[in-house]
DNA sequence: CAAACCGATTGCAAACTGCTACCGGTTTGC
DNA sequence: GCAAACCGGTAGCAGTTTGCAATCGGTTTG
């Protein structure tokens, strides 16, 4: 089991990376933000790289640690735990796009997991803001003016066409 | 010794990972940016975090054949190889700069060493793009504009006042 | 009332990490 | 000219982490 032990350096992307710092932190915290994934069995078993139980188990205890999600239980469903993003968590989306921005551009990614990334770099800081404040309402209850479009509906719309399109 | 295998998925987040997401090959990636670290024993011996000498030396292997570093004989020292930066790597510092400004504002970080993730937060894009420019004339010998001042030597004189300041 | 679903836990083998010591050759400083 | 420091690594080894498959007892669904 993996825990949390001292700071190797005070420096700002040290301890960033001691924080998202490995192969699946940042792919559960990428899930529950853009695939909206809430619960661990949905974490578990629609997720595109297959992680193993025990390993999901350990970084959700590891990032609740971390202050970077929270779980509370879910009203209606006794067993099931609703894990929501932090506000830290949340503020990682100019992060990820930009990880995406760069994976898009220069490593061999598929074209309908890549549409978001594209989307995503296309909107710019105000389509991140936007989105972060549409995460603050789902994850933390704040909400936002209304009227303004779901960016989370948008992106996963582009995916599932994407996704359709017969030349797969 | 860690080797390049197939991706999990083809997804933008996912590749920048399975290149990047380990605790030790971004901070390599950080000391070649900007401590201008260029051969083996520098990135060794003045690192803050201490990698050991075989991690780094898979490391390096790791990120020659994932195209992100070059290394050729140093020019006048027999034994030393010149480490350099590849465009790819060059065109993680708008990812880099987002990782500092996130962990300055939700990590303990060391005010000494959180100086540059400030400048580079507040020079914004601009900043980047002025700093990309040197880290190609320094690592691909690509000329740029005479007469801008350089960005690194800014950002280090920067970190080194604030280093010599008594409250330490 | 059975089947599917819930969040895990266990056991085990393989891979990876971190540490210390060391290597033979090269360059530096006196 | 010669010793000391420096060069990029490698070897051995213990401890940790990972990945995988199986399983668990309780809950909800059909």
């Amino acid at each position: 089991m993996t825990t949390v032990e001292e700071p190797r350096s005070g420096c700002p992307i040290n301890l960033s990376l001691e924080v998202l710092g490995d192969k699946w932190s940042l792919l559960i915290i990428r899930d529950m933000m853009f695939g909206n994934r809430r619960h661990f069995r949905a974490l578990l078993t629609r997720s595109e790289e297959g992680i193993a139980s025990n390993i999901l188990a350990d970084r959700l205890r590891r990032l609740t640690e971390l202050g970077m999600i929270t779980s509370e239980p879910d009203p209606g469903h006794k067993q099931r735990m609703l894990l929501s993003l932090t506000e830290p968590a949340i503020q990682l989306v100019p992060v990820l796009a930009h990880l995406g921005a760069w994976g898009r551009r220069h490593l061999p990614v598929t074209r309908e997991l890549a549409i978001r990334a594209e989307l995503l770099e296309r909107g710019g800081p105000e389509l991140w803001a936007d989105f972060m404040d549409e995460l603050r309402e789902l994850h933390l209850g704040i909400k936002r003016a209304p009227g303004t479009p779901s960016v989370l509906d948008g992106l996963t719309a582009a995916f599932l066409a994407e996704s359709a399109r017969a030349d797969s």
